[in-house]
DNA sequence: GCGGGTCTTGCATTTTTATACAAAGTGTGC
DNA sequence: GCACACTTTGTATAAAAATGCAAGACCCGC
């Protein structure tokens, strides 16, 4: 049952560091369900999971770990909410992002990107309806502004 | 150079959909920088970038996007320091996921974790030293009792 | 039961990604 | 300049992941 399958999956993953899709085809075995890395490709794809480098990786062999991507989901779900709402248009010049709002709510959205903490901002000044954000380095102004637009549009992550 | 180049990679996979590294190879190419996927494989993984399924793939071939994998760091970082300050212990029992705190801190913990909004999460119930998260289907109770392991004690993400 | 959908899977293969190894580049102290 | 260590890259290849296709499974309505 695919169902079932895809359930152990995820407790498989949650479990352990699995550093490829044939090894997870192999723990799916010992616990009954056979199937080809074809499959698990499909149900890797089906559950969202994404594969994400181990950072303590101590150098040898492939290093990965397939997560839920439930992080980043959840986390733009609630500014994402905010951005969806506010943000009317997103300008890049070098270091500095400008956000254009509905009259009236910049300082809000400022509020609420300063409390996201993200750490390429430096910080955020809210006008009526204009909010600067403040990058740290211009080399990331381009990832943050998409950032913003993928907010806008998409669903979160 | 390859400071420069990676440079160009954030900006690239900022702008727009990339497929492979071979495609981001022949876009860096363009901008007069001669790498081979190998070199590109490289970049990737020292910029930590992740491949994401894309939400709104009309079907048809490779729809993958690097992104930066930021959103997670940083959401990470605000709820991380509190859950590596004051998660003792991780149990799991069916929909319920029962953590230890030093004593005082249960409302604390409970709160911060009620304010991340995480969607597989119902609620929680901070006493003195313990909380109690009940999650909303006991499938996700591994993943996200893992998540507060890594949390406690990787880096982000 | 039978025909026509839809869903799930494996097989075989292609596509994509990672890496061992060697070579070239870069810097430093002598 | 030369020797040495360290970094960066390409080549060739191995490893891993995605997918076209066909086969079987399942579900309806008749």
């Amino acid at each position: 049952m695919k169902n079932t399958r895809q359930r152990a999956i995820l407790s498989l993953v949650a479990s352990r560091p699995i550093h490829s899709q044939e090894e997870l085809a192999h723990l799916l075995e010992t616990q009954g369900y056979e199937v080809t890395q074809a499959t698990v490709s499909r149900d890797v794809k089906e559950l969202g999971l994404i594969k994400v480098p181990l950072k303590n990786g101590n150098g040898a062999g492939t290093h990965f770990k397939y997560v839920e991507p439930a992080f980043g989901k959840t986390y733009a779900s609630r500014l994402h909410r905010v951005i969806a709402e506010l943000v009317r248009d997103v300008k890049v010049s070098v270091n500095l992002i400008v956000l254009r709002t509905p009259p009236g709510s910049g300082m809000l959205l400022a509020s609420a990107i300063d409390e996201a903490g993200w750490n390429e901002v430096v910080g955020t000044i809210g006008g009526d309806d204009t909010v600067l954000v403040v990058v740290s380095d211009p080399k990331f102004s381009p990832v943050v502004a998409q950032r913003f637009e993928d907010m806008r549009s998409e669903d979160p992550l």
